[in-house]
DNA sequence: ATTGGTGC
DNA sequence: CTTTTGGC
DNA sequence: AAAAGC
């Protein structure tokens, strides 16, 4: 197993300067160990303004029109923009408790609670955990150990290109008139992600509730598949929208890791120095929903994580609806009548999102005249239920 | 059966 | 001043 | 922590 160096904020001073946005997502995740939700969304928004500008900021004045910037935040920028370092995020970084749940959260499988429950039995290291009989290790975190090195190495668009291929070839084999789409970071144009996500549909009538589990069996077949998780589809349009407090939508979805081999990637593997195994492990998500949830299946795993907050709280506060990855729902219609996007008999419409930015990312694209959330049509049902 | 993990 | 922050 | 609501 690759144990990691600790290499991804030197708290050395002098030799790393630190960015604004890398500050702010040191001073978020310390709130979030520490349980404080609202600073950590706080650091959360003002780490996604600043990235959303197309330029670097250099000095305060700059930021005087940015939203979500306040007086903390604004210190902390005088700070690194001053010298390149921030005695807080020091502080942070160079805490034992911070230093450690970062470490043990890093794992695949292993949450903040989890993380924290080690970290008050002592334990400090993957040595300490992986060494201490008294902890058991579900299969995610099995795999989570077992592949520590390689998912947590980016993956590169050539790696994500090569299993679109992969998962393509899976998915024809079952359904050969099936939909499959790249989501997530690398549907938003990034260059290096975590994982691979993918959204695969069927229009054929019946085949949608076995499709997952044959592409399943078929990357089985080809020994590739290296850890599953299966989540069969909970979604059920009687119920919608959700008010049940639930994190995840219904779709039918796995986690999986997958074995890519080297020869398959143009220009080869993303690997690490003297590798020669010819092959890497890479972290794909495969989600299914019905044909026409596929829309807001594709704009709620397109991301970012911030983007579709804000999308949410946009819909809610000013739009007067629900949106989740099932569906738009307008609240001023009595029963809560239920809006249909485009596409559910014919084409899935492209969706043109631009994640990665603030709380303005709306306004300042119509500003450009691009309209990223436009594609979410107000269709009502026949019926209007 | 519940918690915590998975995701954007 | 209190409440809200993905009624994920 | 920052913004919105009262």
């Amino acid at each position: 197993m690759n144990l990691p160096y600790y290499s991804s904020f030197s708290p050395s001073p002098g030799l790393a300067f630190l960015s604004l946005e890398d500050a702010f997502e040191v001073l978020a995740e310390s709130s979030e160990f520490r349980e404080m939700e609202g600073p950590c969304l706080a650091f959360r928004r003002a780490a996604s303004v600043l990235k959303s500008l197309p330029w670097a900021v250099q000095s305060l004045g700059a930021t005087r029109d940015l939203p979500c910037l306040g007086e903390h935040t604004k210190a902390v920028m005088e700070e690194v923009l001053q010298c390149g370092r921030s005695f807080e995020v020091e502080k942070i970084l160079s805490d034992e408790r911070y230093q450690t749940l970062k470490l043990f959260t890093s794992v695949f499988g292993v949450g903040p609670k989890t993380a924290e429950k080690w970290y008050r039995r002592g334990l400090r290291s993957f040595t300490d955990v992986l060494a201490d009989r008294g902890i058991h290790l579900n299969r995610m975190q099995q795999s989570g150990f077992l592949h520590y090195g390689d998912i947590t190495r980016a993956v590169s668009k050539a790696e994500a290109r090569s299993l679109r291929n992969v998962i393509d070839e899976a998915v024809r084999a079952v359904s050969p008139a099936a939909t499959l789409a790249l989501t997530g970071g690398f549907r938003r144009g990034k260059e290096f992600g975590h994982d691979v996500d993918f959204i695969v549909t069927t229009p054929e009538p019946g085949r949608e509730k076995s499709l997952l589990p044959n592409v399943i069996n078929g990357l089985k077949k080809q020994g590739i598949l290296l850890f599953c998780e299966y989540q069969a589809s909970t979604f059920d349009t009687a119920k919608l929208p959700s008010y049940r407090f639930e994190a995840m939508d219904h779709f039918a979805k796995c986690f999986l890791i997958l074995r890519l081999e080297a020869s398959q990637v143009e220009g080869g593997l993303h690997c690490a120095e003297g590798d020669g195994r010819g092959w890497r492990a890479v972290r794909v998500d495969l989600v299914s929903p019905p044909m026409d949830r596929f829309a807001f299946a594709l704009l709620g795993w397109t991301g970012s994580r911030q983007f579709e907050r804000d999308l949410r709280r946009f819909a809610r506060v000013t739009q007067r609806m629900i949106l989740d990855n099932h569906g738009l729902y307008d609240k001023t219609k009595a029963a809560s009548a239920h809006f249909q996007c485009i596409g559910q008999s014919g084409e899935p419409f492209e969706l043109r999102a631009e994640p990665e930015s603030g709380v303005r990312r709306i306004g300042a694209a119509d500003r450009q005249g691009r309209h990223p959330v436009t594609a979410v049509s107000r269709q009502a049902l026949p019926g209007g239920q």
